[in-house]
DNA sequence: CTGGATCCCGAAGGATACTG
DNA sequence: CAGTATCCTTCGGGATCCAG
């Protein structure tokens, strides 16, 4: 969340392919700085550790903080606490406290954070798509490893 | 590319949301233990610093080694190494040596790694159209933290 | 219950030198 | 030119304790 900014900062791509390609094969090629630049920092957002999980558990509705611990599993107080901090932060989730006692947050994707949903779907297709062809090929290509050694 | 493995792997959801879902709003939920995990395998693969950078270059065509270093800009020789390794790892890319002198390898996108700029594309299109929404709740978030201090 | 602060370890990743 | 090996620094992230 933090490693590729510093890099992406001063990272202007040196050329674009001459005479853009947009027209012609504009569903073929990820051509261009700008989309590499946005989706790098789409990643830097929900590239780590946690927070797909935690946007997948608040994709169900509101849920308090332990709720979303107990849901996703695993994760430290800390990093849920950081994660959510950076969530609310990029505005894709709203913290409503109550003043209760004992005391009682909220947390819940706002409407950014709900149209966030549809991208990580079609990543989540193309995994479960893919997700057997990667494999195989991971087996593949590990085992040419050993054998050849 | 390893960290969230690990935690994935003992990683099973406690409880499906009762009743699934699933015929009522489809496409408002990422509902599911099944897509928080398959998206996760994903941004494993692509989720590092340099992954999507260079699936960018090569989705202009076949690119040498050095090519892509400098087109990428920032990587370091080691790091281009693992990054395009992991690629080939996963069947995403392919690499071909040429035995030349001085020698030459060009990296390539498989089918399979073309078929992942569709999905690509949609998060970078979704940057694209909410990148500024995010800078400005940042820039919100950050002026309000200073200010109540 | 939610959140902050500290400590600490292991992994990521840059720089550099060496090999074929 | 492409790739490997080593060193060294930084940082992510877990464990733990403290506070409101």
């Amino acid at each position: 969340m933090t490693a590729r900014q510093t890099a992406q900062a001063q990272k202007n791509f040196p050329a674009a392919p001459e005479k853009s390609v947009t027209a012609a094969k504009p569903l073929e090629t990820v051509d261009g700085a700008a989309h590499c630049k946005a989706t790098g920092q789409v990643l830097d957002l929900i590239g780590d550790k946690w927070t797909i999980m935690v946007v997948g558990v608040l994709s169900r509705g509101p849920t308090r903080f332990n709720e979303i611990m107990r849901a996703v599993g695993g994760v430290s107080h800390r990093m849920l606490t950081l994660t959510l901090r950076g969530l609310v932060r990029n505005g894709l989730v709203s913290r409503t406290p109550f003043a209760t006692i004992p005391p009682r947050v909220d947390y819940e994707l706002t409407e950014l954070g709900r149209s966030l949903i549809e991208p990580l779907k079609v990543m989540s297709g193309w995994a479960m798509d893919n997700g057997a062809a990667l494999e195989q090929a991971k087996a593949r290509y590990d085992t040419a490893q050993s054998s050849e050694q």
